[in-house]
DNA sequence: GGCAATCTTGACACCGGTTACCATAACAAT
DNA sequence: ATTGTTATGGTAACCGGTGTCAAGATTGCC
């Protein structure tokens, strides 16, 4: 039986403008710093707000301005430390504002995802959403973010969509400058380990490579090529087909960091030397690279300035064509490479 | 869906009501399942739902129900692959419920961390959170929670809560084992990197070593102990100090992966071959672990299901005691153990 | 002093759901 | 036929904020 007396419930505009003197509406001017108010009204109200630690509960306000002030985050994991620092970047975007981050892993082999993901979108009626890859890349999942009307931004490896739905990092770029360095250190046989069919990441590394070997006139012939799944076992597939051949290459790119750890432990287990017989380059900087042994040498993403865009993307949609869409990134030369010995 | 017109608003349950013919109040009876009501209104109602794709505002039902459907989960990543699978064991919990999770990552660091928790849990309203070790061993942030009416779960290494308020493995037997293993394969001196002052996780993870040192009659003298703080480079540091001394250890465990991973980098830099003339293990069985070379022995965490049995927690309160609290490790042998030569 | 222009403020409906309470219909028991 | 009981559905108030619009207070100007 509560009595009418002190409630154990949290303050609401009511009692604010109760003990202040106003009406609710007046201190919900005060809360959404209204202009045309008057200071000392302003200063009043303020005062009552801070005695009483009053925060204005997010539901009613989304209820109230049509609006959600939560941003959606879904991926399929291709590597954790990818995944984490992106969220890590979109709190840096969001930490001054009052958006919340909420993230929903989902499996992309699920028969259904799209099922799945619609039902995420109808349910939470987000704000707006971050897709990253290999999601991203799915323009079906676009299509139906922009069906359901909510607003998205994807990440990814290449130009998959308008400035304003998209941060992307020059991956064939970046690609080509890595081999040319190896090229630079006298490698003249240069194995690719490609990512997965239907990738466009794996397509933009793999011209990206093919890039570098064709300005240079070097052959890009099969045995210089082996796909994996930008995971690390198929890493080691792909390690021990190109090193098992009649010419092995005296250097391998490999799509990212995990599948150049599977080709380090292959060659490592057969007594190839790294980089005194082998030179293995990476992508994406994640944890992994500076942790395993040798070094290794690979290229740095900037996925949380990449996230942080994304995220402003979302929040000030009006200047979000104006926001950084492309961003650089940076090649880092570890012990993994080196000039081939003969 | 019927109809390619132009795409209104969302249908409210107003909407629904009207179609149907029956009342707001009939059709919030329908979603949830109210048992007193009419088998054939219940369909006739159903149909137009299916019809319209109806679903409600949670935001609405959030304000009405003075509930919000939202887990929350801080956490000061130490590990981004646990902080990734804790991430995904909660999402196989709330999977069939409207449950959604909110992540916020923050520096546990900064002088106003407390302040940031604050504004935080004031601002969102969780229904729950869960807190990630290290944070989940500051009593001072459960007290936070406790004082602000939000429930929480913490994640630890030890019994830090009652069983409502934690997910538990026991991390001290778990090294114990492990360092039985060890001495099961004939080491004597079996070094320890430690981990930072002040975290439970570390003080158990040495207890466990001295456990079994103890039992076994051997010296846990200051030449086998180096601190590190769970981060790579103080992990090879560890190594040095460990490696470096008069009688080098023949062993090494590491309260965690990443600095079992820079002792097996400093160890093979030094041309100390692993297993052969070092054995090393460590604990977590995060990612890099299978990753490096050779790959690493090493206990594994349970985190998926201890983040399944934290959010059940969080969602149906009322069995929070009774859902599972303790959870087993388990030892993961590889190739970075062997028996010592001699 | 009178009047318009501007600044402040509050009454009230509304966002999209929920519950409390009441009204009616159907059906059984007396 | 009257009454009691149980199903079922309607009405209105409410959750805690917001927008609209107009009234009241101030000010400027002739």
């Amino acid at each position: 039986m509560a009595g009418k007396g002190k409630r154990e419930n949290k303050p609401t505009i009511n009692d604010v403008a109760r003990l202040s003197g106003v009406s609710k509406k007046t201190v919900s001017r005060v809360i959404n710093s209204s202009p045309l108010l008057n200071q000392a009204t302003r200063e009043k109200v303020e005062a009552v707000i801070a005695e009483l630690g009053y925060v204005p509960n997010p539901q009613a306000r989304a209820l109230a301005l049509r609006r959600n002030f939560v941003l959606g985050m879904i991926y399929d994991n291709p590597n954790a430390q990818m995944v984490l620092n992106f969220q890590e970047g979109v709190l840096d975007a969001i930490r001054t504002t009052e958006f919340a981050l909420l993230v929903h892993p989902v499996d992309r082999h699920s028969p259904d995802l799209m099922d799945h993901i619609r039902r995420f979108i109808e349910l939470q009626r987000l704000h707006g959403v971050m897709i990253l890859p290999p999601l991203s890349e799915n323009d079906e999942i676009a299509a139906l973010f922009a069906e359901l009307g909510c607003n998205y931004v994807r990440m990814g490896s290449a130009e998959l969509d308008d400035p304003a739905h998209l941060v992307q990092s020059d991956d064939r770029d970046a690609v080509r400058r890595a081999v040319e360095y190896l090229i630079g250190q006298g490698h003249r046989r240069i194995g690719l380990v490609e990512g997965p069919e239907g990738f466009r990441s794996a397509m933009e590394r793999c011209a990206g490579w093919k890039d570098a070997m064709n300005a240079h006139g070097l052959d890009c012939d099969d045995t210089l090529m082996a796909r994996g799944n930008y995971t690390f076992e198929t890493g080691r597939e792909a390690g021990i087909a190109l090193l098992t051949g009649a010419e092995p290459p005296t250097a391998i790119f490999a799509s990212n960091d995990v599948m150049a750890a599977g080709v380090v432990q292959v060659a490592l287990e057969r007594g190839i030397n790294i980089p005194g017989d082998l030179s293995v380059v990476g992508f994406d900087d994640t944890a992994i690279a500076a942790v395993i042994s040798p070094p290794l040498t690979t290229v740095r993403w900037p996925i949380r300035l990449m996230a942080q865009s994304a995220a402003r993307k979302l929040i000030y949609p009006e200047a979000a064509s104006k926001e950084q869409s492309q961003f650089a990134t940076e090649f880092v030369p570890r012990a993994s490479t080196a000039s081939p010995k003969n």
